[in-house]
DNA sequence: TCGTGTCGCGCC
DNA sequence: AAAGGGCGCGACACGA
């Protein structure tokens, strides 16, 4: 067994009922009952079921054969997914382990099923997904916040439809225009084992200068060690660090660096095996940060696709990309989540970097940035530290909240985001290692003295509760604006019709016919305003965005 | 020759 | 402009 139907219901937050969002018990329509594909296909598109949330174990193991077959899923519960979140929030990992009999996810194999969709034989990796589904609701309403995790484990869900379904689609990248550019910054595609010849050039330029016939820049240690014998004397061969030497060698150096790596990161390796038939195809792993993130795998790295490489993402002819990106997000969410209402207001700025120099709190928007980023990042020593005496004046729920969750971390303890995610708990030793660092005191208090472990431990709990909400927001966004396409385009299929192409962080890209791309871009913003309602029903924190209707991605502001 | 660890860099 | 959080990846370095 393994599909489960069951009716959505309502999510009422702080006595406002948004959006159904996550399947109530109720009636289970057994899927083991179906027979074959053909027939699920029936029974899914069938207009009494396109209400209803299909709960399986896994959206990996069976959403792309359903997409291969023009299905589209409306609603799910990714039964992995909400176990790893179940397991670890603090909302709820009482009740599930007081409740979890014997583990039935030790035995589960991830693999996806090799023979057709239906397997009449469940092996043993099989989960039972009806009993799963009951237990897991039963965790969730034994918690006293079970509207947010139930809010949370629909956007997670959500969100492995949203990127089973980008992978499916792809992002429109044309070879031909890519392979120009790295001709244009490299030369002409070099022979196996060989250097192109702008790289090779830059190579010996470097040698005449440093008089070393055979370093190797792309060895940090060759490097360090031709530098030292120049009289230059750096600890590390960072970009930012070679910049501030005085010699000829650092351009051609720092330009061999940024070709070196657009080389091995995205040059004809990447382009053979990441993109065909003029998709790049990456796989996006939800919940594959632990702050809640995607990651990506293999793909060459989706979450981190380079400006130059977005020169050569451009729409089929007859569409455009819609860009969206949810404007100072992180410092947006740490306004609404910690209810400052100072910090709100300078959000009313549509840039709230200006919104904070508009209060006279600092005197130029890239201070406001640094300032905004110690805080939510923890910055220690540097210019950016000395903002934050200033910030937390200005701003004192805001910044109590993150010292907060960063005085937590340093003792060892856990954190949680607006929904219900929560930190893993640090390694007890490192945080008070015996050999005295933080000894016991005469009343059995640790001593204050905090180690370097756990002062780091404290900036990423402090980080985590800005970032991994801030995911939450993009969830929920994005879970939102694909409702709204498949409503602007009902009768097509998803590949047909305008659909998400691609998700970095705060940023979506939507491939849309031409007709409707306007009306994509205002279905993606009232999306976002959706999405902060959702998570904060009562703030004034607006989370605007900024959109661009643009054939080639580069072209997005 | 393999796996593992570190560095450096790209993105947010 | 600063070097604070989160990732993945390729290349190199090193030990088995």
């Amino acid at each position: 067994m393994f599909l489960v139907l069951s009716k959505p219901h309502s999510v009422d937050i702080a006595g406002e009922v948004i959006i159904a969002v996550l399947a109530d018990t109720g009636e289970l329509i057994s899927c083991d009952s179906v027979a074959n594909q053909t027939e699920l296909v029936g029974l899914i598109q069938s207009k009494d079921l396109s209400d209803f949330r299909l709960v399986w174990d896994d959206t990996n193991r069976w959403y792309p054969k359903l997409l291969a077959e023009g299905i589209w899923i409306p609603r799910c519960v990714d039964l992995r997914l909400s176990d790893q979140i179940l397991r670890h929030s603090e909302f709820t990992r009482d009740h599930y382990f007081a409740l979890r009999g014997e583990d039935p996810w030790l035995k589960f194999d991830e693999s996806e099923p090799s023979e057709g969709l239906f397997e009449l034989e469940p092996s043993d990796s099989e989960l039972d997904s009806a009993a799963e589904f009951a237990f897991q609701s039963k965790v969730i309403e034994n918690s006293e916040r079970s509207q947010q995790i139930k809010l949370l484990l629909a956007a997670e869900s959500a969100g492995a439809l949203v990127a089973a379904e980008m992978k499916f689609c792809g992002l429109p990248l044309r070879p031909d225009l890519h392979e120009q550019m790295l001709v244009q910054a490299l030369g002409p595609r070099p022979r196996f084992g060989e250097r192109p010849k702008t790289l090779a050039k830059l190579l010996s330029t470097i040698q005449t200068l440093l008089n070393v016939n055979d370093l190797n820049p792309d060895s940090p240690a060759e490097l360090i060690k031709g530098l030292k014998a120049n009289g230059l004397n750096v600890s590390s061969t960072r970009s930012w660090e070679l910049k501030r030497l005085d010699h000829p060698v650092v351009a051609p150096l720092l330009e061999y660096k940024k070709l070196s790596r657009l080389m091995s990161a995205n040059g004809w390796h990447w382009l053979d095996a990441n993109v065909a038939d003029g998709r790049f195809r990456p796989d996006y792993v939800v919940g594959g940060v632990v702050t809640g993130r995607w990651a990506s795998r293999g793909g060459g790295g989706a979450m981190q696709l380079p400006k130059k490489v977005r020169g050569s993402v451009v729409a089929d002819s007859g569409w455009q990309l819609v860009v969206a990106d949810a404007a100072q997000l992180e410092p947006r969410i740490l306004a609404a989540l910690s209810g400052d209402s100072a910090m709100a207001k300078a959000g009313k700025s549509r840039d709230m970097y200006e919104g904070l120099v508009a209060t006279g709190v600092v005197e130029s928007r890239d201070r406001a940035k640094v300032a905004m980023l110690a805080a939510m990042y923890g910055a220690t020593t540097g210019d950016s530290a000395k903002l934050m005496p200033l910030l937390a004046r200005a701003f004192p729920k805001a910044i109590s909240l993150v010292e907060s969750a960063a005085r937590t971390g340093e003792r060892g303890g856990v954190v949680t985001t607006r929904l219900g995610r929560t930190s893993p708990a640090p390694d007890a030793e490192r945080i008070f290692p015996e050999d005295g660092f933080s000894e016991s005191t005469d009343s059995g208090a640790r001593s204050p003295r905090t180690g370097s472990f756990a002062r780091s431990w404290g900036r990423f709990t402090r980080n985590f509760v800005v970032q991994g909400t801030a995911a939450e927001f993009s969830l929920c966004w994005m879970a939102l604006l694909r409702q709204k396409l498949h409503e602007l385009a009902f009768d097509s299929r998803l590949e047909n019709g305008p659909h998400l192409v691609f998700f970095m962080h705060d940023e979506l890209v939507i491939h849309s016919p031409i007709s409707v791309a306007p009306k994509v871009g205002e279905l993606a913003v009232l999306a976002a305003i959706e999405a902060g309602k959702l998570l904060f029903p009562c703030t004034s924190v607006e989370f605007p965005l900024d959109v661009s209707i643009v054939d080639r991605y580069s072209d997005a502001s």
